[in-house]
RNA sequence: GCCUCGGUAGCUCAGUGGAUAGAGCACCGCUCUCCUAAAGCGGGUGUCGUGCGUUCGAAUCGCAUCCGGGGCACCA
């Protein structure tokens, strides 16, 4: 039996007595749902499998005491099949043990169920569209980025196991001064010039122009060769403006797609997949921000002052309002995210109905502007807009902190992490903390590809579990005729309530949208299998110890063996599934 | 100044109303003729930053306060 069942249990024994006016002053409307009356596990066994403090919430609006109240629904629990006992203590908790055979239903459960054990349905219908990561590509993803692609990640996995469609988004900012920036640094990097001011400096922008001056080579062009004044064409023939030059539109035409194609291969590298890669440029080229602002102008949320287009978000608790078109024409870009915005919640394909965003601490300023884009479109920034703020990563070595900057040129990158310890290790590294939380990440440490690291402990789980099913098999033990009731030893019951609270962690991972929850879930099931492995067999020990009489924790019978035959393959289909989420892989071998 | 996220064991961190606050690392021992020792077992640590409040009950919620990170452009 598990939590869930428990609590469906002990709600519906509140409701009848409600109905036989057992329930003193009770009113049937203030019964939680069962998904709000959870079971718990108590810290201490000595207080049963699984704890409910229904009687004391709801003890004093039964206008009796909640001792009082929780023995009247302890004598109804009683007579239910697979309570094993259940007593009213402390303050009026309602302690619960199940039978083994009871506790042990969820093997069942689960091996009937396999990956999709622990999945849930109660964000289904909910279209959400998830961006994160959105670094410029302007250059290789750095830490910081690998952290949010990891989590990211995950938390599509974790909302998609509620039942969420999740649509994965990256948005390159490929439209503004950035890109300049970045192109400028690149034409002065190939003439061996100096970076320029607010350039970037690091040695990959010389890598990179050289690689544009290759690809043009190959192409005959001598890219280097083409006017580097302002004003002219470019390398097709179209005009520029005024601050551009033909020299160094060619080098932002080849730069950038080769960024974006770096930027992709990286993520996939790392098991990220997006499902849209979205242009801030196409925002312009396809009228999303025409859209927009004539949407905006009809809902009266915009003005012309001082030569410029104005956003109302003051009326929405911003200090002040936000220009969305500069008085020289060109826009803000504020603009882009109140077009995106826009964008997401009304594509013609796959509007969302939230839009989730996961920025760095950084950003966390544009809270209070974001949220005023949502209302001023007459949306509800509650349930149409998530952000997600992300502490940043702070990277150590030789014991100090090194300060990362694109531009400075010193970034630590997701393939230098990758490199140190492998896609496995990065992974579960980045999304084991709650990213509420500043990571700490020492170089030193990663380098010496040290086995520290808990993803270790959680695969070796899985691995383990895959050995013990080999041998099982080797030895001839057979699944058939488990007697589940025979699971009843203390490390038995720790594993069974481990494995039973997983739909649980699943559900609050998602709720919470913190997917660190999983990991930290992983190592405690982790924990409790190792310890059940060390003092108990599957496998009987042979002839050799038979002398030392009944020992059924090192030799069961068949009935036993064949129990924990299926107990070990539910918590590896549990490991599986939990490091599935993580985007990590569940091993048979180490 | 305003906004925001943090402050829990020597270190890195879990724990968003439950019972005696937990894990890993680090340190000291012990356990492989016994399904993989990337493991298990034992050994000890806390003014949960501080104060007040809410209630049967607070690390958790509220208020105040101290300390630290980050942010406050017609830049992106």
């Amino acid at each position: 039996m598990s939590p869930e069942q428990l609590s469906s249990l002990l709600v519906s024994i509140v409701r009848d007595l409600v109905a036989a006016g057992k329930a003193g002053t009770l009113e049937e409307d203030q019964i939680p749902e069962p998904a709000k009356a959870p079971v718990m596990r108590p810290r201490d066994r000595a207080h049963g499998d699984w704890s409910s403090n229904l009687a004391l919430r709801l003890g004093s609006r039964t206008g009796m005491a909640p001792r009082q109240f929780g023995e009247l629904i302890a004598d109804e629990l009683k007579t239910k099949p697979g309570i094993e006992a259940v007593e009213i203590a402390g303050p009026g908790f309602i302690n619960i043990t199940l039978s083994a055979a009871a506790s042990a239903q969820i093997i069942d459960d689960i091996l009937d169920q396999g990956e999709d054990f622990g999945r849930n349905d109660h964000l289904s219908g909910r279209r959400l569209n998830l961006e994160f990561v959105s670094a410029n590509p302007t250059g290789p993803i750095h830490i910081g980025g690998a952290r949010w692609a990891a989590v990211g990640d995950s938390m599509a996995r974790v909302l998609q196991a509620n039942g969420a469609a999740v649509t994965r988004e990256y948005y390159f900012n490929d439209h503004g001064t950035q890109i300049d920036r970045f192109a400028k640094s690149l034409v002065a990097a190939a003439h061996d010039e100096p970076a320029p001011v607010d350039g970037y400096k690091g040695a990959y922008i010389g890598e990179i122009a050289g690689r544009v001056i290759d690809q043009a080579k190959a192409e005959g062009i001598d890219i280097l060769s083409l006017p580097r004044v302002d004003g002219g064409t470019d390398q097709d023939g179209n005009p520029l403006g005024e601050g551009d030059s033909a020299q160094r539109e060619a080098f932002r035409a080849r730069a950038v797609p080769m960024m974006f194609d770096e930027i992709k291969k990286s993520m996939e590298d790392f098991r990220v997949h997006f499902d849209v890669w979205f242009h801030e440029q196409s925002l312009y080229d396809d009228g999303e921000v025409k859209k927009a602002i004539d949407r905006l102008r009809e809902l009266g949320k915009v003005y012309d002052k001082d030569g410029a287009i104005w956003l109302r978000t003051s009326d929405y608790g911003d200090d002040k309002d936000r220009v969305i078109i500069r008085s020289n024409g060109q826009a803000s870009y504020f603009c882009s995210d109140v077009a995106y915005y826009w964008n997401k919640r009304h594509r013609a394909d796959n509007p969302a109905d939230e839009a989730i965003y996961m920025l760095g601490a950084d950003h966390h300023g544009y809270i209070g502007r974001l949220r005023a884009i949502c209302q001023a479109f007459g949306d509800d920034p509650d349930t149409n807009m998530q952000i997600l703020i992300g502490q940043l990563v702070n990277v150590y070595k030789d014991g100090k902190v090194v300060k990362m900057s694109k531009r400075a040129g010193n970034v630590v990158t997701l393939e230098d992490l990758v490199d140190a310890v492998g896609v496995d290790a990065a992974r579960y590294s980045l999304v084991r903390t709650s990213y509420t939380q500043p990571l700490e990440i020492d170089l030193d440490l990663l380098a010496r590809h040290s086995n520290d690291n808990p993803v270790y402990y959680v695969q070796y789980a899985s691995a383990r579990g895959a050995n013990v099913d080999r041998n099982a098999a080797a030895a001839g033990i057979s699944r058939e005729g488990a007697d589940f009731s025979l699971l009843d030893l203390p490390d038995d019951e720790a594993v069974l309530a481990l494995l039973a609270q997983y739909p649980q962690v699943v559900t609050k991972a998602g709720n919470l949208r913190e997917p660190h929850r999983v990991a930290h879930y992983l190592e405690t099931l982790a924990g409790a299998y190792h310890t059940w492995y060390a003092k108990e067999r599957v496998v009987p020990i042979g002839e050799r110890e038979q002398g030392e009489g009944d020992d059924s924790a090192k030799n069961p019978s068949p009935a036993c063996s064949a129990a924990r035959l299926r107990l070990n393959d539910a918590v590896r289909q549990i490991v599986a599934n939990g490091l599935g989420l993580l985007g990590v892989t569940a091993p048979d071998r180490m």
